[in-house]
DNA sequence: TTTACATATCGCAATATTACGATATTAAAA
DNA sequence: TTTTAATATCGTAATATTGCGATATGTAAA
């Protein structure tokens, strides 16, 4: 136990738990907003920022970077981390669709 | 270690986050689907469609009503989980509002 | 009231996640 | 080339999640 069983479902369902799934922490929610409102990216300001070490950091990064959220880039000795904007409204998308279909009700 | 640090992280990314990890299940994904595709609402009826034995469903049905997007009513001996419907919406909006005030970029 | 059925809760085992120090790796600067 | 700085990865400890059997609780029927 305590594996989730993937395999009974679809992979509609695990992909969207996925997505939904890794946007499920606030360091990765603090992470994205910061990139965003900052208008800035490099890995150490983020550590700075947030109170989280840098190793956390970086493995909150790399979940980021599995759904293809985030795209790194090499600036120098930093790392440059963007948002990659398409995939970003795509996944939007994806969820809103969720959303869209999943609303009527019996009661 | 293992805890993640709630304090460190405003109200705002704590409440997003935690709508994002409820949902980030494919049984609880499943449910809501499947609570909306038929048009039934039934306990018994969701431990019979999805593969999960009936306390592990019971479980996944308390998380979703925590964030209030279920709500259970008794009807005879089972009960009839519904989707809140105007807190489906406004969750729906706090998420797109995170997706829209969150795609500038630096690169 | 007894019985039967539906759901919730408890307790536990297996696994996943979170966090971090230590250390490797990489790239620019000295 | 050595040093310095930034990031990634490894290993590990603490905690959380998932899943289920067993059992408690509640409700309707017999």
């Amino acid at each position: 136990m305590g594996v989730t069983k993937t395999q009974i479902f679809t992979e509609q369902q695990n992909d969207l738990a996925q997505l939904f799934k890794v946007l499920g922490h606030p360091a990765r929610v603090a992470i994205l907003q910061y990139i965003s409102n900052q208008n800035a990216c490099i890995c150490n300001d983020l550590v700075a920022e947030i109170g989280l070490a840098q190793a956390t950091i970086s493995q909150h990064l790399k979940e980021l970077k599995t759904i293809g959220l985030l795209k790194g880039e090499v600036e120098g000795k930093s790392m440059c981390y963007c948002i990659d904007i398409e995939r970003w409204t795509a996944i939007q998308k994806q969820l809103n669709q969720f959303f869209n279909t999943t609303k009527s009700n019996c009661c």
